[in-house]
DNA sequence: TGTACATCAGTGAACGCGCGTTCACTGATGTAC
DNA sequence: TGTACATCAGTGAACGCGCGTTCACTGATGTAC
């Protein structure tokens, strides 16, 4: 799939003739599909937003009363999702990406973003739901550039310490723990 | 300059051909300065690192006595720098693509930033040293995905009320404002 | 001072390659009568 | 039920293009004698 080869390489390194090939089809068949190479990668992020906003909705319904918010910082800032660029946040593998993209691209992921974060900032501390939507805007954004950032690391050990501080960090600011 | 080409449009869509032509030479001599385009791509984050360290800490110092952590986020947050890319902080432009290049790469990219947390870790918040160079290794990378998120966004106006809102965020938590 | 030689930054053509996109076509499927 | 036709997903070859890298060569500069 797309989503993942983009998250993955870039959406530059993952080309058309290759994510066909990995569906079975040939790649002069893309554009019974699809209207460009930039109108697959916004359907990529949608798909890619949809599954991880609700993997990490499932993540925070699953957690005890009153601990939502911690399960998703402790989920977000774990080492599987460090380690894991193609199956994980979309702004982490892809936010500088984003940003370059065409305006008429943009205000489409922006759109995406926007349902994303109302699917998760009731799970937000906050009194107001815009206290809580607030919180998301800079909760999420806040951690995908930590987990870029250890990402980077060459050495597990040291991704692993870092993260540690990043959740007992993010844990104490968001969570009140 | 292509410590500016490559945060502006990416390492992969800033030719060597492009590259070279800027400085006013053939892409056939390129091979007299760098080994490779990765080799370039390690000269060029240097060169960044090197030159915004060297504004951020300025900034940090022109401060006056106590505020320089909250100079460095109002200078971090500000919309100068999310509309100037390519002038500003690597980790925004080009952290995703720092993370998936080469281990060899990866290890000469991670002394950089070494560099660059010593040189500002002095200014930020903390009793001891550690402490200072924790919260270094917090306050830019969190500040890094917030910026490389707002430029996501089409709208100016929108831009400058996630900064606002990310400038109080940030100076609430580490400069105890 | 003048000549011979070595160095080496820069040139420009060529290499093989993969890219995004287009297009005439095939061939299976579904619909109309 | 059987025939004729329309639809349309998918094929595969071709388009022009720019990529990173190599290499034989040029020509200016500096050094040695």
């Amino acid at each position: 799939m797309a989503a993942r080869a983009f998250r993955e390489h870039g959406a530059d390194s993952s080309g058309i003739g290759t994510v066909m090939k990995k569906v079975g089809l040939t790649k002069g068949g893309f554009y019974r599909h699809f209207q460009s190479k930039d109108d697959l990668f916004v359907e990529a992020v949608a798909r890619a937003l949809e599954d991880t906003g609700h993997a990490m909705e499932a993540v925070a319904r699953a957690a005890p009363a009153g601990r939502a918010t911690q399960a998703i910082i402790e989920h977000y800032l774990s080492a599987g999702h460090a380690n894991m660029p193609g199956a994980g946040c979309v702004r982490a593998a892809l936010g500088p990406e984003l940003a370059r993209k065409p305006l008429a691209v943009r205000r489409r992921i922006e759109v995406l973003l926007e349902a994303y974060r109302e699917r998760l900032s009731p799970f937000m501390p906050g009194k107001t739901s815009e206290e809580r939507i607030a919180n998301c805007r800079l909760l999420f954004p806040s951690m995908a550039g930590v987990l870029m950032m250890v990402r980077v690391l060459p050495d597990a050990e040291k991704r692993e310490q870092r993260l540690r501080e990043a959740r007992e960090f993010f844990l104490k600011t968001f969570a009140g723990l």
